[in-house]
DNA sequence: TTCTAATTTGCAACGATTGCTAATTAGCAA
DNA sequence: TTGCTAATTAGCAATCGTTGCAAATTAGAA
């Protein structure tokens, strides 16, 4: 995703209003390498900007997902995660705490039963345990 | 998942009834690689048992999943899907008409990022066009 | 056949997301 | 600077998939 600054630029290029509440939005996704879902930036832009309404973060997304400058992520159970980081890259899902971390593969694998499907896209979710939540299991 | 004869002795064992319903629902999924929602299995076996809850169905499927004889995926979007192919394996989606094939892997790919990640499980999604899609779209 | 714990069913409630609309406002033009 | 108006916001209802709950039913043991 681009800077917030670029990104005014380009909404306003694209007959789009640059309102505070986008400004608030473009800021707190800028490099936020958290996938937060739609509920867990409300609840931080509501701090910044009470009245803020959800409603709101969810055109923001939407439209910034639209416009490509964001990707949004399914991990399995639970609402929709929206990433700033469009590149090619995977996600591993700590059970224990829910932090969402890119994972990156380096080759493409060897398939079986693919029988002509034809693959245009592919997304791996990685489950088991994230380094602070392994660290907490051996003090324990 | 096991057939129904052994299921059968199986929920006995395990001090739980075996009703119509729960026969009706073990023979739906016997073999069945359609990768069926609850919903659409509850279409199935509307028409063989006038009557059957969708909530039954659910409480089913719950039942033979936490009795590891289903597991369930997640694709994307949309609700839940249920296999009776409980073995290590991954999916492909089709975007055209939704159908869902199993996919194996060879071999495990190398990934950089993972951080102190401890991977337990790793699921993949495909998306692209089956290959009955596919052709279609030759022939238009 | 009787008994009772397990099951089924229907419906309410839930969490995540989207549709709708009245009120507000960004940004352009005069 | 002011006025205009299309875009946006906020609030609330509605939707979808799923689960909680409780009354009625039933499998299967005694
Ligand atoms: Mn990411
Ligand atoms: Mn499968
Ligand atoms: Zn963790
Ligand atoms: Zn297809």
């Amino acid at each position: 995703m681009r800077s917030p600054e670029e990104l005014t630029t380009a909404f306003r290029a694209a007959g789009l209003k640059v309102t505070p509440q986008r400004q608030l939005l473009f800021t707190l996704m800028h490099n936020n390498s958290a996938h937060p879902t739609a509920d867990s930036l409300y609840a931080v832009a509501s701090k910044q900007m009470p009245g803020i309404s959800l409603r709101t973060v969810y055109q923001t997304l939407t439209d910034l997902t639209e416009m490509g400058e964001l990707r949004t992520i399914e991990v399995g159970a639970g609402a929709m995660r929206f990433d700033p980081n469009v590149s090619d890259h995977h996600h591993a899902v700590c059970d224990v705490c829910g932090a969402v971390q890119d994972v990156y593969v380096n080759q493409a694998p060897e398939l079986r039963g693919l029988d002509g499907f034809a693959v245009a896209d592919a997304h791996i979710v990685y489950r088991g345990r994230c380094a602070s939540c392994s660290a907490s299991v051996k003090r324990s």
